[in-house]
DNA sequence: AATATAAGTTAGCCGACCCTAACCGTGTAC
DNA sequence: GTACACGGTTAGGGTCGGCTAACTTATATT
C-alpha cells in the first residue's frame, strides 16, 4: 500500500511532534501543517484504518510499529536531502521546503545513491 | 500563474514531441503521457486559455512564446536532474523517473546550486 | 448551575485531474 | 457512394484531499 504525499506528511508531522510531546493532538498536527481540524481528523482516520496511526488511552495520537517505519524512512528523506541542499549553498529554509516536497516522490535507489554521495563526501 | 504538475507535463510533453515532428497532435500527446484522448483535449484546451499552447492553422499543437519557456525550463530540471542522478550510479531508467517527478517540485534556487555544482564537478 | 472555550467529528462542498461512453467530422477503401 | 477507421470533443463520473458550517463533548470560568 503506497502512501500518497499527503498521508506521508501527517505521518512524518506525528513522528516530529512525538518528539517533542508525548501528547500529540488532533490540533497540534492541524497547526503543524496549516491544514482545518476537521481535515486532519479525516486523514488521521483513513491513517488508522490503514494500521498506521493509533489513539492511545490518554486520547493522544501514536504511531503503530508500522506508521512509525514509513515516517522515519520520510524524515530521514528530508534531513538528509534538506542537508544536501544546504551544502549546495541554498539557504537552510529553502532547503527545508524542497526536501518537503522532493521526500515524497524520489525513489529508493535514487535516495541511496545520493546518501552514499554525502557518505563518501563526508558530510 | 504557478502551473501545476499536471500542466508541466503537458507543456513538456508538447515540446519534446515538437522536437521530433512539426505535427503534433492530441493523440501523440495522450500516447506519450499514457493519458485519454479526452484528458488530453481538456487539459489542453485549458492550456490554450492561458495562452500558453495554441492549434495552429494546419491543425497542429504548438507551443506560444510563453508556453515555450516554461516548457523549456521543465525540461531543462529534467535532464540536468537525470544527469545528476545518472552520475550519482543510479540506472538511466530510475533516474529518468525520478526526474520526470521532481522537475515539478524542486525550486529555482536549489535548481541553480545543483547546476553550480555540477559544473563545477564538470559534469 | 450557567456559560464560554477548545478539541474532535460529521456532513457536505469544491477543485484538480484522471476515466469511459458516446457522438461528430474527415478521409480512405472498397 | 457507402462504410469504416481515426482523431477530437462533449457529457458525465470517480478519487484525492483540501475547505466551511455546525454539532458534541469536556473543561474551565464566573
Amino acid at each position: 500500500m503506497a502512501l500518497l504525499e499527503s498521508g506521508e506528511m501527517y505521518l512524518e508531522t506525528i513522528y516530529v511532534l512525538s518528539q517533542e510531546s508525548d501528547s500529540v493532538r488532533g490540533i497540534d498536527i492541524a497547526d503543524h501543517l496549516g491544514y482545518s481540524k476537521p481535515s486532519v481528523s479525516r486523514a488521521v482516520g483513513l491513517l488508522r484504518d490503514e494500521g498506521l496511526v493509533k489513539k492511545d488511552d490518554d486520547g493522544y495520537f501514536k504511531l503503530t510499529e508500522a506508521g512509525t517505519i514509513m515516517a522515519k524512512r520520510i524524515y530521514e528523506r528530508h534531513t538528509v536531502l534538506t542537508t544536501l541542499f544546504i551544502n549546495l549553498g541554498v539557504d537552510k529554509e529553502t532547503a527545508s521546503e524542497d526536501a518537503c516536497r522532493i521526500e515524497h516522490y524520489i525513489s529508493d535507489k535514487t535516495f541511496d545513491a545520493i546518501k552514499a554521495h554525502m557518505k563518501e563526501h563526508g558530510a
